[in-house]
DNA sequence: TGCAAACTTGACACCTGAGTCAGGTTTCAA
DNA sequence: TTGAAACCTGACTCAGGTGTCAAGTTTGCA
């Protein structure tokens, strides 16, 4: 077995040192939008940050860190917007409808992550992983509590639910967003609140 | 304007031009599945199929085309397989819960397949688009026709239903048949085809 | 003001892999 | 048997990209 040297990478202690590293990640999420991780060279992220090839090394070992910290970066926004948009509601599906507008909000006007995002199934599956499973049980979490304050029944599954929820919530996400570039209208959005809370709503005994 | 000249690709008229041209097909098909599509390269698709370098471009113009391919043969073969398990039924709830059974199992048996379909949405955004319309498509005949004979309400809109049941069945097919490496559990198949039906099942005046 | 730490530079060594092409081999109908 | 069509070969070209490094510049504290 041999001893890997680890890679000496640099965090920046001053000011000029950390405007040059956000300038870096900046561009990086820029370039990786437009022209997916493969697309994208490092010396056109540099380009556009206005810095040396070389300083990028100073930063981050090798391009996929840049790409993962993107992720990482859009996890923490999504769980951010999402969770203040909930504040101080308690109804359930009234949840569901503010955290989807939110969902829609936060990628709509972060198109470059999000579809950075997607494609870490293929650059970093581990953090793509991670993504999902973070968001998800997140959501399981406010599920649960639903259904532990009654609210919904206990005989739902709450991790499926999350499933169907968030899948469904990526795939219209990519349809408008990515795909059709636009936004559902508001009466596509109430069919879409109006599914899921059917389905939320087990009442026993069908099917 | 400068016309192009079309790169001149062969259509094996042979039977053993065929054999050649499928096994590049298959080798393709378990390279681009280990690998990806940029980790893959041409040369180690050639050397599983048992070929030389050049002969791939006597079939293919370049290596995006053979990704391509194989994104229409999923969607053929998932089509076909869905359409078949359909056969006669006509109780439109029966109808989900079986399309369903049928796409899991196409995904399960078809795993690197169905990694290239989604990896398509970067190699070859037109492909993944197309997939997915045509699917949803298909899908959303189905709902209309039950809509048409009374089966579900007109006041539930297909468009929206079809999105929601495509995200989710894409969204647990991955998170089990990539992801995880297994199968939902029948439990949780019924919860997802519980869900699905109530949503569904619009009965106007709520929420 | 002086100097060490922090930061930046950009040319370049090195590698990888797509696509080409001139020529060789196999097949099969006449 | 033969020759032309179909098929196959693999060394080679070449563009482009990653990561390195030795030397320069800036900053801020003593």
């Amino acid at each position: 077995m041999m001893t890997t040297t680890p890679k000496p990478v640099t965090t920046p202690v001053t000011k000029r040192g950390m405007e040059t590293r956000r300038a870096i990640v900046n561009a990086a999420e820029e370039v990786f939008g437009e022209t997916g991780f493969d697309g994208a060279s490092v010396s056109e992220i540099t380009r556009r940050a206005g810095v040396a090839q070389g300083t990028f090394y100073v930063y981050f070992p090798d391009k996929k860190s840049v790409f993962t910290e993107l992720v990482y970066h859009l996890n923490a926004t999504l769980r951010r917007e999402i969770a203040t948009s909930l504040a101080g509601v308690t109804d359930r599906l009234e949840m569901e409808r503010l955290g989807l507008r939110a969902f829609f909000e936060v990628i709509r006007s972060h198109r470059a992550l999000y579809q950075i995002v997607r494609e870490a199934e293929f650059v970093d599956p581990d953090a793509y992983a991670w993504h999902y499973e973070t968001l998800g049980a997140a959501y399981q979490r406010g599920i649960d509590a639903a259904i532990a304050d009654g609210q919904l029944s206990d005989e739902l599954d709450s991790e499926i639910a999350v499933d169907i929820l968030m899948g469904a919530s990526e795939f219209i996400g990519w349809k408008y967003a990515i795909h059709g570039g636009g936004e559902p209208t508001d009466e596509q959005f109430d069919q879409l609140v109006g599914f899921i809370s059917r389905g939320l709503m087990y009442q026993g005994g069908e099917t």
